[in-house]
RNA sequence: GCGCCCAUAGCUCAGCUGGAUAGAGCAACGGUUUUCUAAACCGUCGGUCUCAGGUUCGAAUCCUGAUGGGCGUACCA
């Protein structure tokens, strides 16, 4: 499993990975001291840019054994590491810092032998097999930003999986069935007069989508239909009529409490002060007492006060929950709902209209999604349907019930007492034999072990889903299932835009397809306002600027930590200075350039360059740090720490540009070829790394 | 009610195996091009790291509690 190990990132010490200090500290405080401690005692850390030298080692924890101020056990270890140490020039100690000068040869050494390789960068394979599940659209519908996320984010921690060493597969389990689709069939049975993305000239997830629209806007003027003529109307049957009567009956009795409580302790709550004042009125505003019944039990000591509103907010929680109850039985009641219904009764027993209605629809989504995924630029090497895999898990809740780790209640439905986790019991199957979401899931899980036999399997699902998941995998492990260590939902959080959440009712959605064109279309005004594109053909150009506005949309969403919310702001979000994608294409274009224009010859060496410039130095620290970052991205799932590693080194290297004399006028061959060389594999890295994150890199731009 | 996640500059984010004066970008203001791409570089301004306790030589980082925001707590998926 990843989580074993042993190597632990940090930005501050992903640039020090240096065994051989270490293991000289180590010896250092045996031979002064003569105490033996352990490697992982000592914490290296990049010298701050102030202070001489690159490494630094905190002395704070060894003076328990040297007994002397932290300065001075500094001052013992630093002479006896320059004494002992050749690659060490010099150091100094600055409260309880060590901070350790490492000659340049020791650095140009380092470039020569291991960073200036064409391999470098690559871990070696480590025999592990790792799935990664992401995408998992439904098909009722095209993709939105939020799908962007997932999907970005998916790919991305495939390929960072796989250049850490993994044999990954990427999956796709498709939401192909249920009653949203059946949604979408049913009111372009009914409204589509046989439109087709071929006449309509409609891309077909955005056709599907437009009918599912379109049922949820019927389906609400059935519900106000209803609500208005409630006694009177033959959309809903008696049955659910007195239903929806009886659930008003609660409601009204309730309101009623609550005016008549309100108005008789209304001028006690005015006495407690306007606070108390204010809160009874947003109360009644708000249909919620909880605020109210906070500031009178702190205010005041009338246990029969306290009690009435206490009273209120039972009500109103009475009245919120029969509102909600009363809600669900209209809309389930709608004509439109119950054919939609009737229509997923007919998908599951087979009927052949209904069946070739729903392949035909599928088909044009699947048209619609192939080309959104093209446009973002992510893959997949196995599908699955939940067509297809809906009705599994079933033979594991026999499983589980012959190992008495689920319980079958009075009525057959079969349950898991998950109480002494922390958690609730939970259905796994119903009364009628039929799967809810985790049956099927833990069936799916069962499948794709079966299918491929992977070590790890990563889910990336949003976290509105973090429940479900600990659910899941725990039932997996209680069933015995030894890969079940192995499983593990990276969640994400929520894409927000400035008006708040993204909600499909109320159209402020922001669709995928959309996106890409408007990111490609700020990229070419911004790209053409720089008049820099000369000789570039129609279409190179084109192609240049939809890698531009992808980067900017990419680098945006993939820079903050997964769990983290996102705030997208679709006019000023994604820029293209500073901490962008762009930025950083920009430098790997301007390396590429002058590499092109030195025509650099790759066998040419730089004997006798021996003294490194400060900038050098620090591109040669950061380019060290680069597998301990990759380690530490696979490991942590995270995207966001390669974004943040590439950020850092090309704003490394464009100082280095431009503090550092013209390279292309250096006359000294040495310097010349070094600093060539040097960028040459800066641009190498900052590639990888881009390519890690699913986004290109120009040659110029 | 209970559970999980988040809170750092006006805004968007880094930093979290505990270490020096908490860093970037954007925004604002100013500077750099007869030097290889100014999508760059440099400077100024900007912070009770939500709050209160605790552990420690040392806390943005760990622990406890509170506040605010989000999500979940379905015989929906």
């Amino acid at each position: 499993m990843l989580q074993d190990s042993v190597q632990v990132y940090s930005l501050k010490s992903y640039f020090c990975r240096m065994n051989f200090i270490i293991e000289q500290t180590v010896s250092a405080i045996k031979t002064l001291y003569g105490v033996e401690i352990g490697e992982s005692e000592i914490s290296l850390q990049q010298t701050r840019r102030e202070f001489e030298g690159q490494v630094t080692i905190v002395t704070f924890p060894f003076t328990r054994f040297s007994r002397k101020s932290p300065e001075q056990t500094g001052q013992e270890i630093g002479a006896y590491l320059l004494a002992s140490t050749p690659e060490i020039s010099g150091f100094n100690t600055i409260k309880g810092f060590l901070n350790l000068v490492i000659s340049d040869r020791y650095w140009i050494g380092l470039f020569n032998d291991k960073l200036s390789r064409a391999d470098y960068g690559q871990l070696a394979p480590n025999g592990k097999k790792v799935m990664v599940e992401y995408s998992s659209p439904n098909t009722n519908k095209p993709l939105h930003l939020g799908h962007v996320r997932n999907n970005l984010l998916g790919f991305s921690v495939a390929e960072i999986l796989k250049a850490a060493g993994y044999e990954v597969i990427r999956t796709n389990l498709v939401n192909d069935r249920g009653i949203h689709i059946c949604k979408s069939m049913l009111a372009w049975q009914q409204f589509g007069n046989g439109e087709t993305p071929a006449n309509a000239h409609i891309k077909g997830d955005h056709l599907v989508g437009k009918y599912y629209v379109r049922f949820e806007a019927e389906i609400k003027e059935q519900i106000a239909e209803i609500k208005n003529n409630l006694t009177s109307t033959s959309l809903i049957s008696n049955e659910t009529r007195n239903a929806v009567l009886s659930k008003e009956s609660v409601i009204k009795k309730n309101k009623a409490i609550i005016n008549y409580t309100v108005t008789s302790i209304a001028p006690a709550i005015r006495e407690l002060g306007p606070d108390a004042e204010i809160r009874l009125e947003t109360a009644l505003d708000n249909a919620n007492f909880k605020p109210l019944l906070d500031v009178v039990r702190k205010k005041s000591p009338d246990k029969k006060l306290i009690e009435a509103v206490s009273q209120c907010n039972e009500s109103q929680k009475v009245i919120s929950e029969a509102e909600e109850i009363k809600n669900e039985l209209v809309r389930n009641g709608t004509p439109l709902m119950r054919e939609a219904q009737q229509m997923l009764r007919k998908w599951e027993a087979g009927d052949e209209e209904v069946i070739n209605l729903w392949k035909m629809m599928n088909d044009w989504v699947y048209a619609g999604f192939e080309e959104t995924y093209r446009n973002l630029g992510v893959a997949f090497e196995k599908f699955y349907y939940e067509s297809d895999t809906y009705l599994l898990g079933k033979d594991l809740i026999q499983e589980g019930l012959e190992k008495d780790v689920f319980f079958k209640k009075d009525d057959g439905s079969v349950w898991i007492d998950l109480t002494a986790e922390g958690l609730d019991q939970k259905l796994v199957l119903r009364a009628d034999g039929t799967s809810v979401y985790i049956t099927q899931d833990l069936g799916t899980a069962q499948l794709k072990y079966d299918d491929f036999g992977m070590d790890e399997s990563i889910y990336v699902v949003g976290n509105e889903q973090d429940y479900h998941f600990k659910v899941l995998f725990l039932i997996l492990s209680k069933l015995g299932k030894t890969w079940a260590k192995g499983l593990y939902h990276l969640s994400y959080g929520m894409v927000d835009l400035p008006s708040g959440k993204m909600k499909s009712r109320e159209g402020t959605v922001v669709d995928a397809d959309d996106l890409i064109r408007e990111m490609t279309e700020t990229a070419t005004q911004y790209t053409e306002e720089s008049g820099r594109l000369d000789g570039f053909s129609p279409e190179e150009k084109q192609e240049l600027h939809q890698m531009i506005g992808l980067a900017a949309l990419k680098y945006f969403l993939l820079k903050v930590e997964p769990q983290k919310r996102l705030l997208f702001d679709p006019k000023e979000s994604v820029e293209f200075q500073g901490h962008t994608g762009p930025f950083i294409q920009y430098s790997h274009a301007r390396i590429r350039s002058l590499v092109a224009k030195a025509n650099y010859d790759e066998n040419s060496g730089w004997n006798g360059y021996e003294t490194l410039l400060p900038e050098e130095r620090e591109l040669i620290l950061a380019l060290n740090g680069y597998p301990a970052m990759l380690e530490a991205a696979a490991k942590d799932h995270s995207p966001a720490m390669v974004a943040n590693y590439v950020y850092e080194l090309a704003r490394l290297y464009n100082k280095f540009y431009h503090d550092a004399p013209p390279i292309l006028k250096t006359e000294d061959a040495a310097s010349r070829n070094f600093r060539l060389r040097l960028s040459l594999v800066v641009g190498a890295i900052i590639k990888r790394c881009m390519g890690l994150m699913g986004i290109g890199v120009p040659e110029r731009m």
